[in-house]
DNA sequence: GATCCTGACTGATACGGTTCAATGAATCGG
DNA sequence: CCGATTCATTGAACCGTATCAGTCAGGATC
């Protein structure tokens, strides 16, 4: 069941046949339909992977995800989708789950199948890894992250200023006792975001300690541990109030306060970070740090688009570093210890 | 950059070149290593539609899920991901986004690819969506719904028997005036899960009232609203429990009742379906009904691979449907009203 | 009426692999 | 020592499509 069976079937070419779906106004109207109706009565439909290997170009886009478990990533994914979607392009999610070597495998895999071009929130900055895509003059855009600009596009947020905020919103409400949890610092994002945090913490002077609790990844289960860690230290010098690096480790740090006794936000205050949907829903509603989830999702896809056809005209492309604000959004978790006596 | 080019510096055929990646066994150590020498040289990776296109198969398998932002099925498929990528496989989510239209396109786009097998979750079951699939011989098993069995392996859990155990489950607290909260009826789980609870309830004989609020969705935002509609009924008219199709219903309802002053479980008293990691860390700890996640999307993973292996072998195979059984997971959501004065 | 266009269609070639019959060399049993 | 067998390798055919140089009929131009 090839093209050459409909070809065959409309008393027409290959080739013919070939024109009517990739340059239908090269052929007469009569003959389109002719081959239109053959098409319908075979049930044929064209294969994709005969014409990508003639073309040399395909339609399909890889995305490469830290954690496909993390509500932040799925929106991200959604926007990148929505865009690429009407854009005629298909969406390839692999999920590296936080391992160099699955990303590695995802990544050899994508440029196996010659993909369009590549969607890649990569867990650490070895550029190396892309190399073998850059060889092949597959364009990537590195996501929730913003590079040098020199050799991809890239679309991130501030993670700086967004640490910076979350820092800044802990100290206007008094705390003197702040904690940073969340891990590993390979992460940029981590690294950032504590950075953020300590740069606040140098600007208001003495007098305020940042205890930093690493963890092994970021999900619900390490903010639980971190949670009784916290919990286990004496109340004179227990953290008053901690910043965890994203909100799955939000969520999790208030879940494992609740079981160890301690009481949210008054016995110790809460601010996350990207602002997922569960946040709001949370045992106690949860101050984070938004970011533009699926903008960013768009963004990339949209900068990406604009490469790949740049490239097929023949047109100079300029690679851009796309930076988003992001956001402070203040709720229950961290409420003046005193407003409910005030 | 093609396999002629390595095997004109390793100074073998192509043949042989081939036979280095796909029949190691067949070509001496030596020649081996000088291939290998010569790939790993000029950086060659394999392409994956020039081999697709001659070997007829593909290690490429296509997934259709309803909605990507619900925490149940990315955990569904990385139980699938992670056996497949065991297995070799490489993994392709895509999300209709509960919309037939995207469904019939992503599953179109999946035949083009001609991919090696595909897990659909369907948003109904109209069959005839699987048609061009079928005609291609690519396998299908069916995720999240239990099918008869005689076209397509199916894995799913039992969503009757899940419904019913929720309904039990308010009903053994006391609660006289139930309310079902989920939507389109057009899916299947939610028939079903509406289906069980009313067994439960005509089981438990007269006096006992079931509202069925139905919702374009199942999302948050569609609990969030419902909410608003219950908590505006008369008190004595409205429901003291809530089962919600699904968690993210549930926690949607969750917020909404907190909003609109309504007290969980005092007032109202709500569960849940899936079971997903949020639900234990909600405003109120959720009562849910646990659905096996991993094991369902790892299941079906493992009926896909063994259907494409036995129609590579040739080997016979017969259609499985596999059937888990839910489990009543009790938190504080639905604790006895009166626990706390007693 | 010869020439030149134009538009519609054809047919061969190429894309980069896999596969398999054929080949030649080496090993083996008798 | 010879035919049989095994092992490593070769080379050509083929998968299904896009593309492009040609072909051909018919109308316009001079």
């Amino acid at each position: 069941m090839s093209m050459r069976d409909v070809a065959t079937l409309a008393q027409v070419s290959v080739g013919t046949v070939s024109n009517v779906l990739n340059s239908p106004e090269r052929v007469s109207e009569g003959t389109r339909q002719r081959v239109q109706a053959a098409i319908d009565k075979l049930g044929w439909v064209p294969n994709e992977s005969a014409r990508q290997l003639r073309a040399g170009r395909s339609r399909s886009i890889g995305m490469v995800v830290m954690d496909i478990a993390n509500p932040f990533f799925t929106d991200v994914a959604r926007g990148a989708e929505e865009l690429l979607y009407r854009k005629q392009y298909s969406v390839q999610i692999g999920n590296s789950d936080q391992d160099p070597g699955r990303e590695i495998t995802l990544l050899d895999r994508f440029e196996q199948q010659r993909v369009g071009g590549v969607l890649f929130a990569p867990i650490d900055n070895s550029a190396e890894r892309l190399l073998g895509l850059r060889r092949r003059g597959i364009p990537v855009v590195i996501v929730d992250r913003v590079g040098s600009g020199a050799d991809y596009c890239s679309v991130g947020a501030d993670d700086l200023a967004g640490g910076r905020l979350a820092g800044q919103h802990l100290l206007d409400q008094g705390h003197s006792r702040l904690a940073f949890v969340g891990g590993p610092s390979s992460l940029a994002q981590v690294r950032d975001r504590r950075r953020g945090i300590e740069l606040a913490v140098e600007q208001a002077g003495e007098g305020i300690s940042l205890l930093a609790v690493s963890t092994p990844t970021l999900s619900l289960e390490a903010g639980v541990s971190s949670a009784g860690e916290i919990a286990a230290l004496p109340a004179g010098e227990r953290p008053t109030a901690v910043f965890a690096a994203n909100d799955l480790v939000a969520i999790g740090l208030l879940q494992g306060f609740v079981t160890a006794g301690l009481r949210v936000p008054d016995d110790v205050a809460l601010i996350g970070y990207d602002d997922i949907a569960f946040a709001a829903a949370a045992a106690v509603p949860l101050s984070s740090v938004r970011q533009p989830r699926e903008d960013i999702g768009r963004k990339s896809a949209e900068l990406l688009v604009r490469e790949i056809e740049a490239a097929d005209s023949g047109a100079p492309h300029r690679h851009e570093a796309v930076r988003f604000t992001p956001q402070l959004v203040a709720r229950r978790s961290t409420q003046p210890r005193k407003r409910a006596k005030g």
